[in-house]
DNA sequence: ATAGATATCTAACGTATGATAGATATTCAG
DNA sequence: CTGAATATCTATCATACGTTAGATATCTAT
């Protein structure tokens, strides 16, 4: 039972060098954009391994195999998503506490869905994120119980609470899930979809005022959800 | 320049034999199953061909290629999806025409949805469909332009139709699109996402009561978007 | 009934991929 | 400075995949 010759990172309890996080970062923002774009199987270790600029037991060694490399760029998404997100779903949630009247809560609503529209289809690099997380929704690897804990299942609930709160209600109802899901739901037309979407409205690319085209109609479904006699 | 020996199906002018016809339905059937469940790349034609009871060659023999396969795919979906939905989209299509009141526009707004969810969500078969044009939303292949011309073109359109009618309008404009879009991707949440809302909700499966509060979902939606100030 | 057309099969090939072996370079504590 | 620990590299392997070759079975017009 020979020791296995492969080399691998050390364990966590052995300090590493300095500059071999940074060929970590450079291998997760390669496969991140890779399994964004082509998904798990399609995305081949030799492709992002030269875009990241290393040779390919690179891989090997910071993350084990392919599949140890995908539950690494789930985890610094979730990471990346709350630096993006957090601070206005933390301020959302605090004020929820004190049961706001309708208008603050669909105020936030709004805010946090022109937010995740931004986030969904904007920059390239969070587009590859949101595209990651589409395609774990729904090929439930290894990877998915990390997304649906630590963001699925956050987000949901406060989106849910603002439109209970937009009712005029502070418990939250699987009404009110259904509909939050719903609402996450229809911006991922703008990711997952963007091409589809882009076709059909004409234009080439999701500039600004085709933003604010969005934005216009984000802002009528709150005031649908925030409208509706009690 | 010898001619190739592999076997192929028979140009389009010659009469196959009747049994063909049912191995081609088939790998179809089996290929529509696979490329809807783990996409173009992961699926293999050794499973497909093995799901459909056939050997290996016989997809090159009734479709040149695992592509031709794929595209194949597309064809289908789009006649099987016509089968089930052209009823009710041609209904509402032709009912446009007469600049109907709002109340009528929301009414079968609120029917193509329900119905829509349930292609989306309920039996597995339609399921796997759903779930190819999804996927294929995304990946830009040749099928794309098959499902988007035949698919979602028509179907957003008339969906902005309806938006507009709801709204007293009879000209569809961008934003009608934007929201069409939006509305028709928020039930994907239940097709793509399906485990993850179930999970949410807290349900096993997709059941009669699930089906009835995500229907009641649907009709609030609508609701807010006749009931808005003109 | 039969022959030619059509359909399906077993077996094998070439290739791209993920993984691995082992040598070499780099880092940094002492 | 130095040498052990850490990181990265070149080269190779085993495998699974899409495809192809060519033999065999099945069908149907005559």
């Amino acid at each position: 039972m020979a020791e296995t010759m492969i080399p691998v990172a050390p364990a966590a309890s052995r300090q590493g060098y300095a500059k071999s996080e940074a060929t970590r970062e450079a291998i997760i923002t390669a496969a991140l954009s890779a399994f964004g774009r082509h998904g798990f199987a399609a995305a081949t270790t030799r492709q992002i391994a030269e875009a990241a600029g290393v040779a390919l037991p690179a891989i090997a060694y910071h993350f084990g195999n392919k599949e140890g490399l995908h539950l690494a760029c789930a985890r610094a998404i979730v990471a990346r998503y709350y630096a993006q997100a957090a601070d206005l779903a933390l301020e959302a949630g605090l004020a929820l506490d004190a049961a706001p009247p309708p208008e603050v809560c669909s105020d936030y609503l709004r805010h946090i869905l022109r937010r995740l529209l931004r986030l969904f289809a904007q920059d390239e690099a969070a587009g590859s994120q949101a595209d990651f997380v589409a395609r774990e929704m729904r090929d439930r690897g290894p990877a998915f119980q990390i997304l649906y804990d630590q963001l699925w299942a956050p987000g949901v609930e406060i989106t849910a609470r603002l439109v209970a709160g937009c009712q005029g209600r502070k418990t939250v109802q699987d009404a009110d899930r259904a509909e939050a899901l719903m609402l996450i739901s229809s911006l991922l037309a703008f990711n997952t979809g963007r091409d589809v979407a882009l076709q059909i409205l004409g234009r080439a690319r999701l500039d600004a005022t085709t933003l604010d085209l969005l934005d216009g109609a984000i802002d009528r479904m709150v005031e649908g959800i925030s409208k509706r006699p009690r």
